[in-house]
DNA sequence: CCGTGACATGGTATCGTTACCCTTGTAAAG
DNA sequence: CTTTACAAGGGTAACGATACCATGTCACGG
């Protein structure tokens, strides 16, 4: 850089090479348009409280400073920080990702970011993202299941924010919980395959740890099972991660435990398509000698052959209508029940 | 409430029922342990600075009083935000999900929280989203692909942070770019496809508009026919949005417009997954009749029937390289080449 | 002609933390 | 025993925005 480059500026200018200054704040935007800096917050925060006239004026400013708003600055000073926390066991899961992109496209639009966490399935390690996070001073938070440690329901309980938990419906929310029953569908889905007349009805789960969701399936099977008066034997049962590698695994296992199968309800169209697959890699025939049920009605179950029976569970809506409650809540307007049920459908295909 | 209850608290202190004030400061954890707010700010930041003793009574204090740090104070007077953005076309997409994944867990340990936003594939969107986020301070950027507005490399460029576009490797990065070159591998695939024999293959690409990757795979595609001397006809390209559903489809389309074609490269796993299910239902043996390729190695590729040929992009490793070197830039420690390439493996499997 | 109130705008203090610089105490060196 | 060096800790100001309250202006009715 040449000396004749920076012979106008005095030292104390930190002025960048194209001539715009690394940090301007509200003040020298205020300055630029002749007003006071109350005055540009305001042109920000609440357009219809100053004239039009002032209000370009000022647009002109930050456009000629190039002006970027600090809004640790506004967190600070009024405690308002327009983050939402939202923790999640995984977002590798396309039903996890799909529920929390509906909720960034309702809460983006009004102004709020969405500050995102992975557990893993580790309540611990939500606890932790709980402890970290709420230094950020979110203005709510959202968690996945009813499964909590105590310190994260007392570190969520002092923060007094909205606290909206997603997915699995429980009986005692922290403050609100929107999803499903994933024991009603699991049952609804064990009645289903019983009424169709299958007799010997294997079951592929995924790791009950920290886990609400996959547990309620799980007791949604036995009971309908049991409510058929059908013996539940835990040869019946089989447990393995969500992914398309240990649906087939899975299978091999439960065959061999339970040869005389007619059926699989698979607690995850991953796990199902696991299934499938792998039956028709064996010659297994589907579902001719064994049914195959799945759990969530993913984007590939309808395309496969046969295509899968399932539960088609509202991932979108649960995203969309957990935003807008936050929104709500926040604005201070009036909101409904603590629990909302949102349903699930039991989409009948060839599969099962 | 009871008054009896609130007898001895003064009026001014806003103490919770529980007895804990909702507004803990680091003064108060100061003032209960006997020492100086800066000290309690250095037993945090720099732990090794005060003694055990000093740390010891800070601990206790904090855990006492249930002190939750404000970071946007701390963010406002030392300009770290601790904040990294990072923006991807989509979070359905399990690739991304993966390498967000992979970020998140090296720089979640080191004290940094991921911003995540998703364009849809737009660079306007991208452009909003960088707008919104620049005004949070954050300490580092991480983008997909090497198309931008121009507005958008603006606006990066004056924030003075580091830049990482991720995923394609191109050109002209705007500070860092890591990631492999689709064109390559695109290419090498198409070679791959030409040396087994294949004579007439189509191509089932992505969306162009705004998408470097999809770009670059369609044009290695061209490529390697055209260094084959084979003749390119518009007429051997379909594009199709990255869903199982669009797979089988684009499947038809292209078998309508080309009916002695004797392979398929798709440049997605997704899309090739969509087509292998497809031959199933129309009874198209493959690769006998007709060869499929994949792009991405989902974890489904594998278990398909026939296991799908595809390219292995470094996904995990993508997202652990990025945020390791974006800490090692935060640290001011020396970083390599601006361009990092991380290359692709081509897996050889049955369906081609 | 003046009081009244609605509206637009401004001055000043403040949010909770960390940077900067200083004081104190103790141990090592001479 | 004094000097030097360094570690531990503290006082004060400042980061950039917004809350609170005050002021000025103008239209309108009595």
């Amino acid at each position: 850089m040449t000396s004749a480059g920076s012979r106008s500026r005095t030292p104390q200018a930190n002025a960048d090479a194209d001539g715009t200054n690394s940090s301007v704040t509200m003040r020298d935007v205020a300055r630029l348009a002749g007003v006071g800096t109350i005055t540009v917050s305001r042109a920000l925060q609440h357009p219809d409280r100053v004239t039009a006239e002032t209000r370009r004026k000022i647009d002109e400013a930050i456009a000629a400073l190039g002006y970027v708003p600090n809004l640790a600055a506004g967190t600070l000073r009024s405690s308002k920080s327009r983050i939402i926390v939202a923790i999640v066991p995984t977002m590798s899961n396309s039903i996890f990702a799909e529920t929390l992109q509906a909720m960034s496209d309702v809460l983006r639009p009004a102004g709020f970011h969405l500050l995102i966490g992975h557990t893993g399935y580790s309540a611990a390690e939500e606890e932790a993202l709980v402890a970290a996070f709420l230094a950020r001073r979110p203005d709510g938070v959202i968690l996945t299941g009813y499964t909590h440690t105590p310190r994260t329901v007392e570190l969520l309980r002092r923060a007094r924010i909205p606290v909206i938990e997603m997915w699995n419906i429980g009986p005692d929310p922290i403050d609100t919980i929107i999803g499903m029953s994933s024991y009603d569908a699991s049952l609804a889905m064990t009645r289903y395959l019983i009424r169709k007349g299958y007799r010997r009805i294997g079951y592929i789960g995924g790791l009950l740890q920290d886990n609400d969701r996959t547990a309620q399936r799980e007791a949604g099977f036995r009971a309908g099972l049991e409510e058929a008066g059908r013996p539940f034997d835990p040869l019946m049962i089989v447990r393995a991660p969500f992914e398309f590698e240990s649906g087939g695994t899975a299978l091999g296992d439960l065959l061999n435990r339970m040869p005389d199968a007619d059926a699989v309800f698979a607690a995850s169209d991953i796990l199902a398509v696991g299934v499938l697959l792998e039956c028709l890699g064996r010659g297994i025939a589907v579902p001719g000698r064994l049914a195959v049920a799945g759990f969530d009605d993913a984007g590939i179950s309808s395309r496969m052959t046969p295509p899968l029976t399932t539960i088609r569970v509202p991932r979108r809506a649960i995203g969309r209508t957990i935003a807008e409650r936050m929104l709500a809540r926040l604005a201070g307007r009036p909101t409904g029940e603590r629990i909302v049920d949102l349903g699930f459908e039991l989409i009948e295909r060839a599969s099962a």
